[in-house]
DNA sequence: TTGACATTTGTTCAATTGCTCAAATATAAT
DNA sequence: ATTATATTTGAGCAATTGAACAAATGTCAA
């Protein structure tokens, strides 16, 4: 195979000038873009799916989310941290016990509209 | 410290057995919750995030569309095999370029929700 | 206090992921 | 055929991530 140094970055002139600089206008900000990945990327684990799934029919405890899923405190736990970051999670205190419920109206809009997507 | 073995498994006793019972009758399927990881996936990373973007504007060859996020055309193409995979772009060659765009309106919803979501 | 239960947290490890570079393929022009 | 342009693909690498395990914290009851 014939050697070619490939620069691999567009030729200027084989770009379409006026219609690349366009959409670089209009280009989503850093702020928008990271915000987005960022919450897509929340949803995007199945623990976490079934989370708050559970999470938008009712408010439950650690344990008992543990026991739903089927998986180790330890995980759910460490699953609930991320959720609470994002703040899509709150959570009260009873005694031992600690519930946990979703915190967050559009989240569940987001995810109606994934499951619309994925059961078309 | 005293060393306890923890069984990180929520003992029975602990558990609201019929709330848990009752979440456990409803909970997702596997094909929803895998459907639901893998769609939100493609959506939680910043480049894929702008190509869409970009291709919801316009159609664009795989060279205009590195030119607008400022990326190599490799990692652009790798990308779009990802979106191409999951049927959210389709191509059309002509000549010696290949021009994408969204296939999927779905897409664009749950584009939108999210936006709307990280702006609110 | 001691012990049991509920939850959190830190560490380690394996798997996944996105990128770069190099190479291959494809198409058209010379 | 050779060259140039456009895109795809495969390998390797660094960074991220989810899970498991151990240990720590917190709360209540005996």
């Amino acid at each position: 195979m014939r050697i070619k140094k490939q620069k691999d970055i567009c030729e200027v002139k084989s770009v379409d000038k006026s219609r690349v600089k366009a959409i670089k206008k209009i280009m989503l900000s850093d702020r928008d873009v990271n915000g987005l990945s960022e919450t897509f990327s929340v949803l995007a684990d199945p623990t976490r799916i079934k989370i708050i799934y559970a999470l938008s029919k009712e408010e439950l405890c650690v344990c008992n989310v543990a026991s739903i899923l089927g998986i180790s405190i330890s995980a759910v736990s460490h699953q609930l941290r991320i959720l609470r970051n994002m703040r899509l999670v709150k959570f009260r205190k009873e005694a031992k016990r600690v519930y946990y419920s979703l915190d967050d109206r559009h989240i569940n809009r987001l995810f109606d509209q994934g499951l619309k997507h994925v059961r078309e």
